[in-house]
DNA sequence: TTCAAAGTTGTTTTT
DNA sequence: CAACTTTGAA
């Protein structure tokens, strides 16, 4: 069909449109920020299935998140005007679980294995050194070490291989116990899906063919992120016929500290001979100004391929820099700034900043003045703790061989089984060399025994009840909600008292209501498969409303996005450049960040830094970021004037607030008004007396005393509190 | 076994 | 500073 190509020419300039029918044989797409990469993939994509008749599942199509990976669906769905599903479009991660999903007997493993978080992950290790009597080595780093390794397709023998001296032995040998591990518990960690993969692949020729016959093209985005074993994983799946398209920018290789190669990108030629290298320089996103800024401070890496860019959008709005006393100031003046656009609350304005914890200050002064944001990263919905304690439950019913989930329901809610009995049991298990559960079961029905017995028995007979309530010919949710009813979770949060388990078991409840819109989505899929989902979920899945707020995140999660106007905050020496240890700081990586940053924006871009800041409670000076002294100065209009701002009371000022914020004006005006000296009746605890108020209507929070003579932390809009005054 | 109080860590960045 | 972990008393 011609209206195809036509339609391809007038979406795509003219080295896009080439690079798209490039179609067969190995393609390099090395281009900067903002000149189409990503659109050029989805265009393919979408004219593979068109006009090359290539089924969807023939295409293996890589993205760097499942938020670019569902918007690459929908795109080509749109282009298409055919929905269409493709199953081998994802994340490394989730592609991987696919084929692991159906294969993982081949390793030893069942199709009903848990994907570990960081969480298990550093409870097993915890486990493991407790076991070596190793209190000196922090689990954290064991893990770091282990991921290293895994990154590069080291295995433990590996590891132990190539050990000099002895911290490398011992942390070889602790790799090979979580290893072990891990697979008695039937579980893998993010890292094993790539590398687990690639075993598979190598020792299953079958499987191997299957997959180098079917998958007729490959196409990889953000590529100057992948590390050796992904790139090893490609290798392996890719067939005779090399057609692989990999797209990336080696100035955004941001991932190294994580064991990304942006010689994956830079050294692709190396494996394919006839590689075809595509260059594109034409950048639609931003103004000549934000990419005169993003152009002038790149060009001081010397690890690099220079390339050319330019755009032919307008030379916009200068670039303007914000210079501040402390952080406090820098928060104030950014709203300000932001509020000169009166549609700065359209989802089209973002705040960046180098680390999570530079968040507080801005979330606080953007709530003070009751503009709606939301947060990326930080604490997930799926990682609080009372979500992850019933995801505990789940995973356990799912994968009985889960031992770290099953140490984590055991007392959960306390049950009077404590570390003693618990170590007790697991010790018989060690010497019959049963499990953690085998080793309760013998006490199933020794009702006569002791104490800690007969606990363990009705333990044992509330695990039963849930394994019956999972078998159940029942919805999702239902079976959910049975096993939050029957563990006593939900009667423990409830009867808790503690104002805090009153929100968690709002949290508890929209969880449940997660599984009822699982299940809504995927008709037909069960209990592991919405499992496998959340563990696969990234912070840019939670559903949020973007269109109507102020976006605030690190610049790592901004790579790929775009907006309208762009803060980026923070700009100190020390912070971004981040400096923490000088002799290993990689300031090239730095400075592709603030590239990344940059490049985020389309027509307005706010540079910010402040004199001194608070960290750990002082305040630490520093110079502005040697970055905005690489700006050629004509793109810049500095605003020095130090106005007064209102300093926040200091102290309690931060309350832990959702990661999303939306004022209710309404509401703000309404409810009964809490003052100190006030007395108050509680359904729970009595009479009471307020010692402190804080907020107000929705958002207040008050400290009560009541009759017991402990203060109480309470929000009068979940605590039903009756005024007496 | 459990809770509260004292002590101690940490801030990169995340699929 | 604040979140987390360990310690000690009941
Ligand atoms: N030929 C074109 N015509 C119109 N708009 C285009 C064209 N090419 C790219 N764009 C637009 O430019 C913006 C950047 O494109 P895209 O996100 O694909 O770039 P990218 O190279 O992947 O960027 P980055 O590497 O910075 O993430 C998008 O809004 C896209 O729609």
């Amino acid at each position: 069909m011609n209206f195809d190509i036509d339609y391809l020419r007038s979406q795509l300039n003219d080295v896009q449109y080439q690079a798209v029918l490039g179609y067969d044989g190995p393609q390099l797409l090395l281009a900067g920020a903002g000149s189409g990469k990503t659109r050029v993939l989805t265009y393919k994509l979408a004219s593979l299935v068109r006009n090359r008749g290539v089924a969807p599942h023939q295409v293996l199509a890589v993205t760097f998140t499942n938020k670019a990976a569902r918007e690459m669906k929908t795109r080509v769905a749109k282009i298409l005007e055919t929905p269409c599903s493709f199953p081998w479009l994802g994340t490394f991660h989730s592609v991987c679980a696919r084929i692991l999903r159906m294969y993982a007997e081949h390793l030893g493993y069942t199709s009903s294995f848990t994907i570990y978080d960081r969480d298990d992950q550093k409870r097993l290790v915890k486990k493991i050194l407790k076991q070596a009597g190793d209190e000196k080595i922090k689990p954290e780093s064991v893990i770091y070490n282990i991921s290293n390794f895994k990154n590069n397709y080291i295995s433990f023998d590996g590891a132990a291989a190539m050990a000099s001296g002895g911290y490398d032995l011992r942390i070889a040998k602790y790799y090979s116990q979580y290893q072990k591990g891990l697979k008695a518990n039937n579980a893998m960690d993010f890292d094993d899906l790539i590398f687990l993969t690639i075993s598979l692949l190598k020792q299953q020729e079958e499987v191997r063919e299957r997959f180098k016959n079917s998958v007729r093209y490959v196409l990889i985005d953000e590529f100057q992120d992948t590390n050796k074993a992904q790139f090893q994983l490609i290798q392996l799946l890719l067939g005779p016929h090399n057609n692989i398209t990999v797209v990336g920018d080696d100035d955004q290789s941001i991932y190294g500290w994580r064991g990304a190669e942006v010689t994956n990108i830079l050294n692709f030629g190396d494996y394919f001979s006839n590689l075809n290298t595509v260059k594109m320089e034409q950048n639609y996103r931003s103004t000549k100004n934000i990419l005169g800024v993003a152009s002038s401070v790149i060009k001081h890496n010397r690890e690099r391929h220079n390339k050319t860019i330019w755009t032919a959008n307008d030379d916009g709005e200068k670039i303007v820099l914000l210079e501040n006393e402390n952080e406090n100031q820098e928060a104030e003046k950014i709203i300000r700034q932001l509020k000169n656009d009166d549609t700065f609350s359209n989802g089209e304005t973002a705040i960046f900043y180098r680390t999570n914890a530079q968040s507080r200050v801005l979330e606080d002064q953007l709530r003070r003045h009751n503009i709606p944001y939301m947060v990326l990263g930080g604490i997930r919905f799926y990682d609080r703790k009372e979500v992850k304690d019933v995801l505990a439950y789940l995973h356990v019913l799912v994968n009985p061989k889960d031992s770290v989930s099953f140490g984590r329901i055991i007392n959960t809610p306390r049950r009077g089984i404590g570390n003693k009995t618990i170590e007790m049991f697991t010790d018989m298990a060690l010497q019959n060399n049963t499990t953690l559960f085998e080793a309760f079961c013998t006490v199933e029905n020794a009702y006569n025994g002791t104490a800690a017995e007969k606990k363990i028995a009705s333990f044992l007979k509330i695990y039963r009840a849930l394994e019956a309530a999972v078998q159940q010919e029942s919805s999702l949710a239902e079976k959910v909600d049975a096993v939050i009813e029957l563990s006593g979770y939900h009667a423990f949060l409830k009867e808790s008292g503690i104002e805090d388990d009153r929100d968690r078991l709002e949290n508890v409840a929209e969880f449940v209501a997660a599984a009822a819109d699982f299940e809504n989505r995927n008709p037909g899929k069960g209990l592991a498969e919405f499992l496998q989902e959340i563990s696969l979920y990234t912070q840019e899945d939670e559903v949020k409303v973007r269109q109507s707020s102020v976006t605030l995140m690190t610049v790592h999660s901004a790579k790929g996005l775009e907006f309208s106007r762009v803060f980026l905050t923070g700009l100190e020496d020390g912070l971004f450049p981040l400096i923490r240890d000088a002799d290993n700081a990689d300031i090239e990586e730095e400075r592709r960040l603030f590239y990344v940053a940059v490049t985020r924006a389309e027509k307005k871009l706010v540079l910010s830094f402040a004199t001194s800041r608070r960290t750990w409670g002082n305040a630490v000076f520093a110079d502005p970021s040697r970055f905005i002294n690489e700006i050629e100065p004509h793109f810049l209009t500095r605003e020095t004037g130090m106005a007064r701002v209102t300093a926040p009371k200091t102290g309690r000022h931060y309350e832990p607030v959702e990661d999303q914020y939306i004022p209710n004006y309404e509401e703000e005006c309404e409810g009964p008004a809490f003052f100190q000296g006030q007395h108050v009746q509680h359904k729970l605890f009595g009479m009471g007396t307020i010692l402190k108020t804080e907020g107000f209507g929705e958002s207040a929070r008050l400290v009560i005393r009541f009759q017991d003579g402990n203060p109480k932390k309470m929000i009068p809009k979940f605590a039903k509190l009756t005024v007496l005054d």
